[in-house]
RNA sequence: GCGGAUGUGGCGGAACUGGCAGACGCGCUAGACUUAGGAUCUAGUGGGAGACCGUGCAGGUUCGAUUCCUGUCAUCCGCACCA
């Protein structure tokens, strides 16, 4: 009899098996297949591994695990997203560097994945916050600021009026400052953007060449908001100036009512003169300047706005007059910042008109405006529109445009939603934006020569009061010459947001140690693009856009190989408490994973969140679930009590051994590991019946658990006396034919309803086939027969009157 | 508000291009082994005494619907300076 399975020595014992033989390492073996698996490297907080981080890392684990074992040379790398607020947070609170704070966590997530096993090729990983590694962000940034893709914007921030600093909108709760409660107002501060809204056509383009999930997909194209209609100049009445608006309903031009304009639109302070309701104005304003965009546009249920009152626009199609009025839901961010009120056809419009009670016109029949805004395009005819009347909303549009376009008061535009990316921080614990301005020749990129540009050391890491990265106060630093005119000038003391590092980091790992280049292009056009990327549905609209952006800049400049960095993206839900609910400290639901390393063992806990549930949906953690799974690698331990010297597989268990390795080999690449694991219970459950288990049949078997349980199944291996180690065995292979059962059991139905069941030979003619069927249900077949289907090898279903 | 998803036993979840709903696991029940069992093994387990009824709800298409269509309700997630 075997011992009980004692987790705790195995997995160590063969942990340091791997290290040793630095089992996982991978070379640049440009003669084999390649296969590149990617994984969203962690933001190592202080709180230490979560047991959401394993889901992911184990279900590409099993993948690199499978494919090395079919012959392919696996490139499955890990390392740090480092650079972040919480880290800097902690050491402006500890006053420690969040360079130690960093390592310190560093070395604690590495030793928790350590335990779990995983296969990462550890001599690549890499660090974000290393000078070498960002060298290469910074030289991307130089690249993009010298191509015109960088440039410099006034864009308000959060900024807490007490502690006078800029704050991230996470740190912003219910309108006030997170620490110290006090209320937070938008504040304009110049900053870096990139303009990630040149990429917007080509990142929508793209996605028809990529295999990534619908969803994700979806999610990107919205995003990113591509929407076709056109910019209208009004004119306001008795001033030069017109008043720009963009609309992707120009059809309704003649239904305007009234105009709205964001409350930062500057036609407000240039008219100042003339509005004479000035303190409302600015009342308002006031208070729209304390609400974030997402706030102004959420649950807008009551309509807010001011009238301007002494400036009134004209509809340059009918030369009405109509009020100009000012309003939060028009944001200066999308458009122009204004837009023409059509309420009869638009719902926020009609609300606004509602409250306020300004007239709507129908231009578009079929609807009952007074009551409710009427949006359907598909159906509508215009109407009271003079030249558009009688046509269908489509044909009106592009009449419409023609004519703006002839008569010079618009145009066709496209407009995005996707806005240009902010990439300033006033904050310390982030890459130095590598860029001098000087007085004479403005913002100079820093020579390539003299990168990375290190950041400082500093003696405090809380921003100053004036809202200016920490990094400011460091005049030695900040002060230096300019390398185009050998003038005094100053660096740049903003940092680059945490999205930096992580937009490129993919191709840090095909060379990660290269100090010529990001890495060599040899490297890049072996590996590149990477094979299958999977992460979390929260990074969707983010980090893979702007990795996204950055690739094809970089493929633009002829640096990259692909215009596309990944060829595949999958996405894995969150791991929710026994609730139900997010784990969380205030929720007290948090499952800690060495814990259960601890007790259950590593194999065990990665069998675990694979069987949870379906791999894209969230799940809920059960501790019995947990004991389900030991118990199931209990029984497998078990099993070698029962191994016959048999080589081959028995004749009983011929088919089930085939069917399980085509399972399990389809449902590891499928994202199903939950049911490629349920059919390994089944198999062994079969072994458990006839209390016997062939040589053969327990070689495949522990073959096929292998990247699901390293551990237990190495041991297996080894105790069985296999030749070598069994992550370098080969992947069982299975015989299609050899899968299909000759006789099955299939159902009789009456009217759609089962009533019995036959056993018939799959080959079997349909005419038997039915026979037999009505011989099975002979006794309910009382009425007469319309009809008698057949699918074969499926169902018989006789109808009958 | 905009966008994305999800609703199936007591619970987590299966079900291929529409074809025996509930695989697999948990829990529960009974039995075996045992001084003992919170270990292990074996059997059973959607509801109903039954004809039958059952995949959020209401319709529809079909010989046949968890799967397709229309409407509806509920829940969860993201929203650009958290990562």
């Amino acid at each position: 009899m075997s011992e009980v399975y004692n987790h705790k020595i195995v997995e160590k014992k063969w942990q340091k098996v791997w290290d040793d033989e630095k089992a996982f390492k991978v070379e640049n073996d440009y003669s084999k297949p390649k296969y590149y698996a990617l994984v969203e490297f962690p933001y190592p907080s202080g709180q230490g591994l979560h047991v959401g981080h394993p889901r992911p890392y184990t279900a590409l684990d099993i993948v690199a695990r499978k494919r090395r074992m079919q012959g392919y040379n696996v490139l499955y790398p890990m390392g740090w997203d480092a650079f972040g607020l919480p880290t800097e947070n902690y050491a402006i609170k500890n006053k420690i560097h969040p360079k130690v704070v960093t390592k310190n966590n560093v070395q604690r997530f590495k030793e928790q994945l350590h335990a779990l096993g995983y296969s990462f090729d550890w001599d690549r990983e890499i660090n974000t916050t290393d000078p070498n590694y960002y060298h290469w962000t910074q030289w991307i940034f130089l690249k993009l600021f010298k191509a015109g893709l960088a440039y410099k914007s006034e864009m308000p921030i959060n900024w807490c009026t007490s502690c006078k600093v800029g704050l991230a909108n996470e740190e912003v709760v219910n309108g006030v400052c997170e620490r110290c409660g006090s209320e937070v107002v938008r504040k304009v501060k110049s900053q870096w953007m990139l303009k990630i809204t040149e990429y917007a056509d080509k990142l929508i383009e793209g996605l028809d060449s990529v295999d990534y999930v619908e969803k994700v997909k979806v999610s990107q194209k919205n995003w990113i908001g591509k929407s076709e209609g056109a910019e209208v100049d009004f004119i306001v009445k008795g001033k030069e100036e017109k008043l720009r608006i963009y609309t992707t309903r120009p059809d309704t031009l003649f239904g305007v009512t009234y105009m709205v304009v964001s409350p930062e639109h500057p036609m407000i302070e240039k008219y100042k003169e003339d509005i004479k309701n000035w303190n409302a104005v600015v009342e308002y304003k006031e208070m729209a300047a304390k609400k974030s965009d997402f706030e102004r546009a959420e649950l807008a249920k009551e309509k807010t706005g001011v009238v301007l009152d002494g400036l009134t626009a004209i509809n340059p199609v009918n030369g009405k007059e109509i009020p100009i009025w000012i309003s939060d839901y028009v944001l200066m961010t999308y458009g122009t910042g204004a837009i023409m009120a059509v309420p009869a056809h638009d719902e926020r419009d009609w609300e606004f008109a509602k409250k306020f009670g300004l007239p709507i016109i129908e231009v578009v029949a079929g609807g009952d405006v007074q009551n409710e805004a009427f949006t359907n395009v598909a159906t509508g005819t215009i109407v009271n529109s003079d030249f558009l009347n009688g046509l269908e909303v489509a044909d009106a549009k592009k009449k419409i445009i023609e004519f703006l376009s002839e008569k010079g008061i618009g145009e066709k535009k496209v407009n995005f939603k996707l806005r240009d990316w902010v990439f300033s921080r006033q904050r310390y614990w982030g890459e130095p934006i590598p860029i001098i301005a000087c007085d004479k020749c403005g913002y100079v990129p820093l020579e390539e020569s003299e990168l990375p540009l290190e950041l400082p050391e500093v003696d405090s890491y809380m921003p100053t009061d004036n809202g200016e990265s920490p990094i400011a106060a460091m005049t030695d630093w900040v002060n230096t010459t300019c390398p185009c005119c050998g003038g005094p000038a100053k660096r740049e003391t903003d940092t680059m947001p945490q999205w930096a590092g992580s937009s490129w980091y993919f191709l840090r790992y095909t060379d990660p140690d290269n100090n010529e280049a990001l890495a060599s292009k040899e490297a890049l056009n072996y590996w590149l693009p990477v094979d299958w990327y999977n992460g979390g549905m929260e990074h969707t609209t983010l980090h893979l856009l702007y990795s996204r952006f950055w690739h094809k800049f970089l493929y633009d400049n002829k640096i990259v190989p692909t215009s596309e960095p990944y060829q595949k993206r999958t996405s894995h839900g969150m791991i929710l408490g026994e609730n139900g609910e997010k784990m969380s400290k205030s929720r007290g639901n948090v499952v800690n994973p060495d814990d259960i390393i601890t007790e259950y063992g590593a194999d065990t806990l990665r069998t675990y969140e694979m069987f949870i549930g379906a791999f894209e949906l969230s799940a809920s953690w059960s501790e019995d679930g947990v004991k389900g799974c030991r118990r199931f690698l209990d029984r497998v331990w078990k099993l070698q009590d029962m191994i016959t010297d048999d080589l081959e597989y028995s004749s009983d268990l011929e088919t089930k051994m085939h069917q399980t390795i085509k399972k399990v080999s389809a449902d590891f690449e499928s994202l199903k590991y939950n049911t490629a694991i349920a059919s390994m219970m089944a198999l062994i459950n079969e072994f458990y019946k006839k209390n016997q288990v062939t040589k053969g049949e327990f070689k495949t078997f522990i073959t096929l658990l292998n990247p699901v349980a390293p551990h237990i199944t190495e041991e297996l291996w080894s105790i069985l006396g296999f030749e070598g180690k069994i992550y370098q065995a080969t992947w069982p292979e299975f015989d299609e034919e050899k899968t299909v059962e000759n006789t099955i059991e299939i159902a009789v139905q009456i009217n759609g309803k089962t009533k019995g069941t036959i056993a018939i030979n799959r080959e079997e003619a349909k005419e038997d086939v039915i026979a037999k069927a009505k011989e099975e249900i002979a006794d309910k077949l009382t009425g007469t027969i319309v009809k008698e289907i057949y699918v074969p090898g499926r169902i018989v279903n006789i109808v009958q009157k």
